[in-house]
DNA sequence: CTGATTTGATTAATCGTTTAATTAATTGTT
DNA sequence: AACAATTAATTAAACGATTAATCAAATCAG
């Protein structure tokens, strides 16, 4: 590995100079500043994070600590992250914070132990981390008094409301998957909230498919789901009644995952702009590490609706077979 | 932060006794070890990584390129991999290959220029990266030559051609994603060796579901696919063709992703044991880092099948639909 | 032309560890 | 009892960068 020490013997200056010219801090003559440039790009320079994380105290590392990287919103963010990251001139170091509150604190204080600059936090449901002793950036949701930047959860949840509401269903049913998880109750009150008078029920966990089924047998004609992966297991449970989608029912999810677009029929979702948000994530926590506060720090990011062919018109089929 | 120095002033020795003591090098009486020990537990004593990598050349950190971080298998093989580097002392570091080698080649290039001390790389299709400078982990497929670990693609691929030809069909199509991947034609390969005369057909890429519920119209009774997405794709296309799965039709996937057993019916597929993909992956890597070949290095991990509904056995009515 | 200012470079200390070389004290051998 | 071998600790030199303090030369004002 090349160093500044070689560069300096090389062009016969101090390796405070070459410090200085690579840097731009301090005073170097134009001249001797190219000189050094090219001399390095020649030798294919790279400085050596170690020495300057031991001098300066910054490592140029971020860590991203996930409820469970299993988490199918996992890939994405995490690309989108370390794009942003890089283009950032940082690093992402992952810990898996496997499910469990004490993982999760464990997996902060490994990152810190590894000297990373900040963290960057998707809290496990129901908590609130504070690593303390370095910035930190929380996605998460409105409702969290820590969120740093978000989807707006609820704002999603009154789009597909709406939608529903548009296409003239006024017997509406919900279904969630952990009430525990703030980002899910954020959802369902957006849903709520929209749909007033049109909603009969909320539903939540696992027996929750049977029970969704049971509603549309009295009268429901819509299914919001607060996942895709919901939605999906509501549209076999479907199948197994033999109601179709979405002539007996409308069907949405949340997240827009990879399988949407290609079940059938291909699902209507709300999907999360991820790319804004990871690097809105990236951008507060920059700011943070230099002390700073990012104007957008606590605010979100609007949600996207994406219509496909799980959710029609309100129609004659479905109160039929309510009526009889 | 608490430093030797500090420790050392403290208890009244030398920096050097209490780096040999903490380490377990050089020689130092038990008492004093014991002693150094308590307090540097007392004190919450973390070494400084960035002064121990200036000093000793390895940081302790591993790097991860993917072609895809949006890889469905992405996220498993990362918590596996984190929990597995973490076991061994080591840190995760992630580098996107945005789908092009020579975003891969990049990738690696910015890896290494923050210092780690080996990368694992699932290799871009169709790739063989050769990061060169310091030792690599290829997760890969057997056909590669400088695959290192992977599963048993081949050995998959012919799991469930043999439950398949168990179940008595005689009429088999396969449909695979890309013959750029050497994963899908390794997974081809075991299913074709083992089909023999039962195989009738093998079809690729976007085209593939279409192709393929025209040959079930003209009597194929089951449908191998490469992927389990590929599978949902060609699920949803049955249901528009109003076939039944298993009833006219039997349909495997692959690599039991997260809606494999939600969807209707629940989709027989093949699993990968990521885990022990992941800690092999980890072992081979630090048995090169110390400069030593691991035993277990280039073999593949067997795959393992898990049926569920969505194969059958080959029944009378596909024939009678065939015969007609 | 002298004294003050600016510019361009160097010196040397420092960050926290590791580790080879050295010294001092203890134990063992004949 | 004298000398070698072992044990337990210390000293001091790195590792590669950053940065405050210093210095010499050049520029400028009056």
């Amino acid at each position: 590995m090349v160093n500044l020490k070689e560069i300096a013997g090389d062009i016969g200056v101090s390796v405070a100079t070459v410090s200085n010219a690579l840097t731009g801090k301090g005073r170097v003559s134009q001249e001797l500043v190219a000189r050094i440039r090219t001399r390095a790009d020649e030798l294919g320079y790279r400085p050596s994070n170690a020495a300057r994380a031991l001098k300066t105290g910054q490592t140029g590392i971020l860590g991203l600590v996930m409820p469970d990287l299993t988490n199918p919103l996992f890939p994405r963010i995490a690309q989108m992250l370390s794009i942003a990251a890089e283009n950032a001139g940082l690093g992402i170091l992952i810990a898996d914070s496997r499910g469990s509150p004490e993982e999760q604190r464990e997996a902060i204080r490994r990152l810190l132990g590894r000297g990373v600059d900040g963290i960057i936090v998707v809290p496990q449901k129901g908590t609130t981390p504070d690593p303390g002793q370095v910035p930190t950036a929380v996605i998460n949701t409105a409702a969290d008094p820590k969120n740093s930047v978000s989807a707006d959860h609820t704002g999603g949840g009154a789009l597909v409301a709406s939608h529903i509401l548009d296409i003239g269903h006024k017997d509406v049913v919900i279904l969630g998957g952990d009430p525990v998880s703030e980002v899910q109750r954020d959802r369902i009150r957006g849903m709520t909230e929209v749909l007033g008078d049109a909603l009969s029920a909320v539903f939540w966990g696992d027996a929750g498919p049977e029970q969704v089924i049971a509603a549309v047998s009295s009268g429901a004609t819509a299914i919001l789901t607060t996942s895709d992966l919901l939605a999906l297991r509501v549209r076999s449970a479907l199948i197994e009644a033999d109601l179709s989608v979405p002539d007996h029912v409308s069907l949405t999810g949340f997240d827009d995952m990879s399988f949407a677009p290609v079940m059938s029929p291909a699902l209507t979702t709300v999907a999360q702009d991820v790319d804004e948000i990871a690097s809105r994530a990236i951008d507060i926590m920059t700011a943070k590490i230099r002390g700073e506060r990012h104007p957008l720090d606590g605010q979100t990011v609007p949600m996207r609706l994406v219509i496909r062919n799980s959710t029609s018109i309100a129609n004659q089929s479905a109160k039929r077979r309510h009526s009889k």
